[in-house]
DNA sequence: CACCAGGGTACCT
DNA sequence: AGGTACCATGGT
């Protein structure tokens, strides 16, 4: 880096009922790093450090270099400014979800970016989250332009262009320990650089519209699509089913029947209610907390 | 060493 | 339409 040292910008954001770690950590966005009692990773081009005394503070502290004044870019990744009390209030009142709330309080979900999100997720199929992470970091350091961090001590990298990607030859991808993925990100990548499909046009289509713009893709099915819709476009309904919700939805609700993949997805996409993808990520937060403490042996 | 991981696709009844 | 093998790699 040969470009003069930005300022930094430090930042406080009030927040309620916002748990910071949980929320970066819970399987959504892949690039964040517990570091020194914060959270490093970055967005966009820039990297960010973000803070938060304990789970349940009311203050998140940020520092990042930019030149500008603004921080609105944050604001919005994070989703400060969501009424996450209205959504859960939306949710069925039954055991299982109260549960799953209680047990997940402070878990939100964050806005990331269409392509970053999509792409990280064509990665994530029958990928343990931790395995993911590992990837996507491997493909940001190989291809992804260098941005600046405070003194330049450590280095981090912005998640590659689609254009970078679909420019690079489906063994560098292979380097990136991603297997049978490759091709799909590969030619997803390309697909969307000859405009066939513009990820920045789906903000204006209806949920149905955009998921099957997404299903166009090659690696992306029902599942990565719901993903994409609801941590990148927002799209409250859209509802993940994926092994771990599937699960739940099996022992939780229907412990006496066997139900297809489909059935269950017509089940959670009204059951669930308007904001079904919140309550999807608490449950999906749910089970793995359940999972690990039994694994552990702990509480 | 099995078994599983925030699935999708092609190919089979 | 509905089931199933296969894809590549690493964690547990």
């Amino acid at each position: 880096m040969t470009t003069a040292q930005s300022s930094f910008r430090q930042v406080s954001y009030s927040v309620k009922d916002y748990n910071l770690g949980m929320t970066l950590s819970s399987g959504q966005a892949f690039r964040w790093q517990h570091r020194r009692s914060a959270w490093e990773g970055v967005i966009g081009q820039r990297w960010v450090r973000l803070s938060q005394q304990t789970p349940d503070a009311d203050v998140i502290d940020a520092v990042f270099l930019d030149e500008r004044e603004d921080d609105q870019w944050l604001r919005h990744y994070l989703q400060i400014d969501a009424d996450v009390v209205t959504a859960i209030a939306t949710f069925p009142r039954d055991d299982v979800m109260k549960k799953a709330v209680a047990a997940c309080t402070g878990l939100r979900l964050l806005r990331q970016d269409p392509w970053e999100c999509l792409a990280s997720f064509i990665l994530s199929s029958t990928k343990q989250i931790v395995q993911i992470q590992q990837i996507v970091a491997l493909v940001c350091e190989r291809f992804g332009k260098r941005v600046e961090t405070p003194n330049d001590v450590q280095v981090a990298h912005g998640f590659p262009s689609i254009d970078t990607i679909a420019r690079l030859d489906e063994c560098d991808l292979r380097a990136c320990k991603m297997g049978f993925r490759a091709p799909y990100l590969l030619n997803t990548a390309r697909l969307l650089a000859s405009g066939e499909v513009q990820l920045e046009l789906l903000r204006s289509l209806s949920c149905d519209k955009a998921r099957q713009q997404l299903m166009l893709l090659p690696g992306v099915g029902r599942k990565i699509a719901d993903c994409v819709l609801l941590f990148a476009y927002g799209f409250p309904e859209a509802f993940p089913v994926d092994v771990w919700i599937a699960r739940a939805l099996q022992q939780l609700y229907f412990p006496k029947r066997k139900k297809t993949l489909k059935q269950m997805q017509e089940f959670s996409a009204t059951f669930f209610g308007p904001h079904g993808g919140y309550a999807q990520q608490y449950l999906f937060h749910y089970m793995r907390i359940a999972q690990n403490s039994g694994r552990t042996g702990k509480k």
